[in-house]
DNA sequence: ATTGTAATTAACTGATTGCCGAACTCAAGT
DNA sequence: ACTTGAGTTCGGCAATCAGTTAATTACAAT
């Protein structure tokens, strides 16, 4: 996560018109003064102003390198409150169940277990293997804090199950919008299926399926999955 | 998109381990030689050689610069083959524009100046600066390829403004999903105003305003910002 | 075995960086 | 009016970069 934002403001530094005023951009950011990042880098303060007000015209990776870790490293150090709140996060109740299979399951076999629909999928995927899944409650897992986050156990080559949909839309958009896909997405008991959670599923490559099994049911048939 | 992608290069390239290696894993993916870029760049193969083998330990930005635009330049020229296939089709469709402020921008400041009314949000929140904006029509940002990295230019201390809401539901949701946060969001004439839309902006200490002001008269406001 | 072509290395030069120290501006307190 | 903190400007110097030429290695392909 830190090498991320590192490379982003990297990246921006070097490609910016002026990077001094990207340098400069990102010091504010990270609520320091001038002195206070030189001493972070060792150098004296007329340093970082030179750089600032670009005096040289091209630094070398070295310098900017060492510039943006500072700051990040500086933030992680009091508590990495700048860091994450580019990143957000918390911790979660809306998880019924999480679990890794020690082997890979075919997700056609997973299917059969539950006595699952198939809403969209391609036969292809269909025997691709998954290695866990997770179970939520829609509605909470949008209003608690963070379970995107926490939802993925070891492998993101599994399938979520989604309990409390009316539509299923929101489920859907949530995972578009979320980085990390999940191979398989199983509605349990849904009330009608929006058109376009089917269309974002397809979109995905995401295998979506609907069962009418209860939560207990499906993770006592889970439990003998290995 | 260029611009995103340079970036991209740039801060990986600055931040790796071995920069040279980095560099050559670029060239590669443009289908370069050493000595198709040298000529790019006008310089001898040697040079390429000796920054991709890390004989110069911290080559200059302007140099980095120059190399990653080269070979985005070139690729634009074949084609853009290579840098279209990095980004998802008319990714861009959903975007209706994306800028960069030069300095921070109180939050409050443009508020006031495109006429919005704060839905959520407290008060010590809004002196805080931004950094840019992005206007996206919200439906199409999520039929959309991958919008949601593009959503960002690259500071997310920034102001997102969805066209098209009925509710302002879905955004929120994908908002929640999406691991980088707004500072604010804004809603061009929704009809109404979900209650679990505003829920969610106080949960991620978002800022949530609507406007009644197209998005025409909101891009010709927000040129003046610098 | 020979021929190209791409990549690597050495040696060298002028330009620029990275850093310092010291002097200086500009507000904001006290 | 004096002090303090943050930021700016600049001459100077060693270290390093950006670039060249020329020679050498490393292979596929003929």
């Amino acid at each position: 996560m830190q090498k991320q934002l590192t490379r982003r403001m990297a990246g921006e530094i070097v490609i910016s018109e002026k990077p001094g005023d990207t340098l400069k951009k990102w010091r504010t950011i990270f609520k320091l003064s001038q002195k206070n990042l030189a001493s972070l880098l060792n150098v004296k303060p007329s340093v970082v102003c030179d750089f600032e007000k670009g005096r040289r015209a091209s630094p070398g990776i070295g310098t900017v390198r060492k510039f943006v870790e500072a700051m990040v490293e500086y933030d992680k150090a009091q508590g990495g409150k700048i860091v994450s709140s580019m990143f957000a996060k918390d911790s979660n109740s809306a998880v019924y169940d999480i679990r890794e299979f020690n082997t890979g399951t075919a997700i056609s076999k997973l299917i059969r277990n539950i006595d699952g629909e198939i809403l969209s999928g391609s036969e292809d995927i269909l025997e691709r293997p998954i290695y866990g899944y997770t179970i939520v409650d829609s509605l909470k897992a949008i209003t608690t804090f963070n379970v995107f986050g926490d939802l993925y156990g070891w492998s993101n080559e599994r399938a979520i199950f989604f309990s409390g949909v009316h539509y299923g839309r929101s489920p859907m958009i949530a995972i578009r919008a979320h980085p990390v896909k999940p191979r398989v997405v199983i509605y349990i008991k849904p009330n009608t299926i929006d058109k376009l959670a089917v269309k974002l599923a397809e979109m995905e490559r995401i295998v979506l399926v609907k069962t009418e099994l209860e939560e207990e049911e499906i993770v006592t048939i889970l439990k003998k999955f290995n």
